[in-house]
DNA sequence: CCGTATCCCAGCTGATACTG
DNA sequence: CAGTATCAGCTGGGATACGG
């Protein structure tokens, strides 16, 4: 690992995003993915069955939100509760971890949710000054 | 926008990156995005020029890092600033705007790179016993 | 209900080369 | 130094169909 990287502020931890080759870049792409962060989000207030999770996450597919939920099951963020039933049910929980990471994911969104008027208002001042040239 | 989709918590505002057509979840998945949070990230310490940059966010193309920077330039985060010398100096800063996203995304990062160990731990466990199936 | 399997394409991405 | 332009490949991601 490269420890030349900037550490930001944390001590010296074995860990660090900002060098290519370190795991912890995969795992923080899995939680800030397009649909990672909104699946744990979202499981944030309680467990969810598939089908519950994929109405509250709009616009994902199966696919894509069985693919994100093996990948946050593999890396210890939501654990997977089948019930033998039939019809089968199964839930989707976050694990202690999952929370720290949720807890964290919603600050961040919260907060890009409340500043949204500010954003479009740049954008609005960006795009005109750059289509008079 | 539909205003069934989950809150979380926050109140009530008019944005909600739960609903695939909202303004919002543009941002958000620039902000989260592959290069996004780690430019976002390197620029919490100071102000960087553009080849500093791309050696702190290790892996970055010159195209991607461009990209990344007028996506956030454009969202009102980062704050570009071109000298007029020859040979060119262009330093790149978070806007208050900008640090505030920035804040909590490194939050989320440090909390990761805190738990890599069981993160890591997490995924040997899930693919042994996958494996032996 | 809870997924997996398959097909397929847009666009993200990196490499390279070039300009001011 | 600070980018833009162009090209090609890879894969993320949607649609659909099917299986437990």
């Amino acid at each position: 690992m490269d420890t030349t990287q900037q550490r930001t502020e944390a001590p010296d931890l074995p860990y660090n995003v900002f060098a290519k080759a370190c795991p912890s870049r995969g795992t923080l792409e899995h939680v800030t993915g397009r649909w990672g962060g909104l699946t744990l989000g979202a499981l944030y207030e309680g467990s969810l069955r598939f089908n519950e999770l994929r109405r509250r996450v709009d616009g994902v597919s199966e696919k894509m939100l069985s693919q994100t939920l093996h990948a946050l099951e593999r890396d210890g963020l939501v654990h997977r509760e089948a019930q033998p039933t039939n019809p089968p049910r199964v839930d989707y929980e976050l694990t202690p971890l999952g929370r720290g990471v949720a807890e964290r994911l919603l600050s961040l969104i919260h907060f890009v949710e409340g500043r949204m008027d500010d954003v479009l208002e740049s954008r609005r001042r960006y795009d005109d000054t750059r289509g008079a040239l």
